[in-house]
RNA sequence: GGCCCGUUGGUGAAGUGGUUGAACACACAUGCCUUUCACGCAUGCAUUCACGAGUUCAAAUCUCGUACGGGUCACCA
């Protein structure tokens, strides 16, 4: 029996042969530089920090080349699938302004580009074309291997030290006929087809990383499964070769954990004749864990879950050039000499990528986010708050719009100007900043005054002040020495300096005696500036929560 | 255990044989400024590049060894 004749009988159906395949998916038309790039995750659950940090360099390695990026959906694994896990990806794409050029989605059909399907299991003939091809050619073979057999050859092996893996002898199919095999599949045998491997273990090969640089690795010499026998789909190996060749991808950018998976990846490629596509191996996130470092986690680490960011309110802008620093710590003085450019201007190189793993700084991230907002004009600030509230917090989103002028108004207290005040990490935490602005939140306050104040002091220093020197209209200057005068006038020192050397001589100072104002207002003993509140406030507002004292 | 990768401060890191007193940024600390807080400014923060040996006039930078850390060895991606 020929082994065309026991691929027909494996694959009836499959007429086209890998030579069509190649026709009908031809190199791309780019400039010569323009390189390719994908996201490719598997639907198996909410999106994590580290294939962000891949996406996020497909995406600039693409766009800076004026290549191309796309979104395939690595479906193989259906028993793993979660519900939802490509919407959700497709989301944090939109939210981020990654947008594929080319991609395909299975609940809406909707689909753009020429090298689809761009979903695995929409691609199962593809794959078994190229299977067919193999067993042909004498490079590929069914095997019927049990789970029991597999186990017992582990075991066999550990015992003797051996390494491994279905390989030599171990790959009890390999050698069986070709009459043998027609003959267990046509009884009904489940089978898997597997690599005839032609690499020798003690054989070298370079291979060179674009993040790593020349590395060496013994050849594959391992009988890998390529198709699966539960539903006839490939293996991750097998779908990267026919995916990532007939889509034509130049630049591969993937997770650390598939260094040790390059000689399989290198005997496939080589087996067709293909050219393989570049590689950028890129580094774990790491997490600390005590006085321990481990791989971050979804399970373990908010953080390691991009649903964390947009919870918080981080401005996607600030995510971006976090995780862009993580990429290539040049970046943050590319940015420092580009403040305007969009990052896709960024030249990423591969090289300057960390090799071992990086922790990733949350600080870091609040401190390009609080500079980032600090920047933006209240009236911007106050569209990032209305889109966060509307989906986070509904009850904050309706007072913010009912006031909505106002709240500009409150959101640019000591913004326009040389040195913004930087307050606000996230858009979480504004609500945090200027609640005591909203009398409707301003309910069942505590008012915490300074201990070294009787009740009579902070009666006395309101009524004074606001029965002899509050005045709406005044301006600042005004405001400022109506505050000194009348802190003189009932005994407090209202020069600091003075008062820091001898604090015994006065009753307290005029910060003091500002603050106690400060917390009347507001029931805050820290807040921006006060004049602006009151001003903001309003006299009647103001007047009725001294009241309440 | 086999194979592969890595190890510069609290964090991200620059640096690939001699202007390195080991950049820069974040964090932290102290001080100044200041009517609070924040901002801003100033200063401090690795006598040393995991450890040991070697090469060299000269090593964080080259070589070897040790230790430690990580990845991977599925019909999961």
């Amino acid at each position: 029996m020929t082994n065309k004749e026991l691929a027909d009988l494996i694959f009836p159906d499959i007429t086209k042969t890998v030579a069509d395949y190649e026709a009908l998916y031809p190199e791309r038309d780019l400039s010569e530089n323009a390189k390719v790039t994908r996201y490719a995750p598997s639907p198996t659950g909410f999106m994590h920090i580290g294939n962000f940090l891949a996406a996020i360099i497909d995406y600039v390695i693409a766009k800076n080349s004026g290549g191309v990026f796309f979104l395939r959906n690595e479906d193989t694994d259906q028993a793993r699938e979660v519900e939802g896990a490509v919407e959700y990806i497709r989301h944090v794409l939109e939210h981020y302004k990654l947008n594929p050029d080319e991609y395909e989605y299975k609940d809406t059909l909707e689909q753009k580009g020429s090298y689809g399907p761009y979903i695995q299991s929409k691609r199962k003939e593809i794959y078994h074309a190229f299977i067919k091809h193999l067993i042909i050619e004498g490079k590929a073979y069914p095997c019927f291997m049990t789970q029991e057999e597999m186990d017992a050859a582990r075991e066999a092996q550990t015992k003797d030290k051996r390494r491994i893996g279905i390989y030599g002898k171990y790959a009890k199919y390999r050698y069986i006929s070709n009459e043998e095999a027609a003959e267990r599949i046509n009884n009904g045998e489940k089978y898997t087809i597997r690599l005839r491997s032609e690499g020798d273990f003690n054989r070298k090969f370079k291979f060179n990383d674009l993040a790593n640089g020349e590395m060496e690795f013994p050849e594959n010499d391992i009988d890998i499964p390529i198709m699966k026998s539960s539903n006839l789909l490939p293996t991750y190996h097998f779908a990267h070769l026919v995916d990532d060749h007939l889509m034509r991808t130049t630049h591969v950018v993937r997770g650390q954990e598939w260094m040790s998976s390059v000689p399989i990846h290198y005997e496939l490629f080589k087996t067709f004749g293909f050219k393989m596509p570049k590689y950028v191996h890129i580094p774990l996130i790491l997490k600390k864990d005590g006085d321990k470092v481990r791989k971050i986690s979804k399970r373990l680490d908010p953080e390691a879950r991009m649903t964390y960011y947009e919870e918080k309110g981080y401005p996607i802008y600030a995510v971006i050039e976090a995780i862009m620093t993580i990429a290539n710590s040049n970046y943050e003085a590319w940015r420092e000499g580009h403040p305007d450019a969009d990052f896709t201007e960024f030249e990423f190189s591969p090289k300057k990528m960390s090799k071992s793993g990086a922790l990733f700084d949350l600080d870091k991230l609040d401190n390009i986010s609080k500079n980032y907002l600090s920047r933006l004009k209240a009236g911007e600030v106050f569209d990032l708050l209305d889109t966060y509230t509307k989906e986070y917090d509904k009850d904050f989103n309706e007072i913010i719009n009912k006031y909505k002028e106002y709240t500009i108004n409150v959101l640019n207290i000591e913004r326009e100007q040389k040195k913004p005040r930087k307050d606000y990490a996230s858009l979480s935490e504004i609500k945090n900043g200027i609640w005591y602005m909203y009398n409707e939140l301003f309910t069942n306050v505590e008012y915490n005054f300074d201990t070294k104040f009787s009740n009579e002091d902070i009666k006395e220093i309101l009524n004074t002040y606001f029965n002899d020197y509050y005045n709406e209209s005044d301006d600042k200057d005004t405001w400022f020495n109506k505050m000194k005068e009348m802190a003189e006038k009932l005994g407090y020192c209202t020069n600091m300096k003075e008062y820091k050397e001898n604090p015994d001589n006065y009753k307290g100072s005029i910060a003091e005696v500002s603050n106690v104002i400060r917390i009347a207002v507001t029931s805050k003993d820290q807040s921006p500036d006060l004049y602006e509140i009151l001003k903001l406030l309003g006299k009647e507002r103001v007047l009725n929560r001294i009241k309440n004292i």
